[in-house]
DNA sequence: ACCTGAACACCGTTCAAGT
DNA sequence: ACCTGAACACCGTTCAAGT
């Protein structure tokens, strides 16, 4: 006689994103997600490994909920839009996006995005042993910028000094990849 | 009757630092800093207001114990001197390092690089109106990079290809800084 | 099979008390 | 003036027990 469970892992999930999103991540506490799931801490344990595979499964709830760019856009417009959306995700949760840049991205929606941004790159011509490389580049860059901007270290600028902020590192990435081409050809 | 203190704000944020440098920052409490100062938790609040001051003494300190680069050498040099002191500090302390992404830049230590940084850019000939831009696009730059290497997001690669990375990342801030130059003359 | 209650070792912080 | 002891509300996690 199997009686179902009242809740599963995204609801877990579910619970902590909205404390990290209202209150911080301080406030991503097991029974504060296990009120919020309407349970007691313990029977969190049964969704999640331990805290950190909570916190980890917040990351991966980031990358994944994350729209994958149109594949039948040309490569710019593709890395944009990636671009685009990354941003978005760091200004919905501030207080998850900075540990994308914490843990090692070798998790499913962290591969997912960066073999998106390869393909883009071997399209635009870069030369395959190269790519790697400047995907390393690229995303530290971006995430550089992104978690500055969430985090608050760049201070309360207005959306528009920020969003000319991000129109100079887009352009700094375009030039990045133009020179990568050109050394490619 | 004035006792002398046994012991002063430094030796617990260097206490601190020992910690986070040995055992993560999660080893950073209250009680473990002060079993290593020789002392009860409670007495800590003498020097420090509460646990997120501790931290941000941790990280005022990374800014402070990193050399001002020598005011006699030219920009280019003191741009470089720079950023290859910040990533020995970055390797030396690779716990604490992150913090640096997440808080307000508006500390004394944080001041103080980011001025040395207004000064190379004016010598370089960037406008007066961009400096207070490039310096946030380039210290955004620089801390993503760093904090990808120090909080293995990067994977364990070889010193060798960490080492290319950074010299992609510095080629890309400086054809930034050119591009500046170019755009102010 | 799924969840709970009781328990453990720890955490940050307060406050009155000791010297 | 400087530090401690006792206490409080919380934390993550375990394990045996309930249904």
């Amino acid at each position: 006689v199997s009686r179902q469970p009242r809740f599963d892992r995204a609801a877990v999930l579910q619970a902590g994103l909205a404390l990290a999103d209202e209150s911080g991540l301080a406030a991503v506490t097991m029974q504060a997600v296990a009120r919020r799931v309407g349970v007691t801490p313990m029977a969190l344990y049964r969704e999640v490994a331990d805290k950190a595979d909570l916190l980890d499964g917040l990351v991966e709830l980031l990358l994944t909920d994350f729209p994958a760019p149109d594949p039948d856009l040309p490569w710019e417009q593709r890395l944009e839009a990636a671009a685009a959306g990354l941003r978005r995700t760091a200004r919905r949760h501030p207080a998850v996006f900075p540990l994308l840049l914490q843990r090692p991205a070798t998790t499913p929606g962290s591969k997912r995005v960066r073999e998106a941004v390869y393909a883009a790159l071997a399209e635009a011509g870069v030369a395959g042993r190269r790519i790697a490389r400047v995907e390393r580049v690229i995303s530290s860059i971006m995430l550089g910028f992104l978690v500055s901007e969430a985090g608050g270290r760049l201070g309360h600028h207005s959306r528009r000094v920020l969003d000319a902020d991000f129109d100079h590192i887009r352009g700094v990435i375009a030039s990045l990849i133009a020179a990568q081409v050109q050394a490619s050809a």
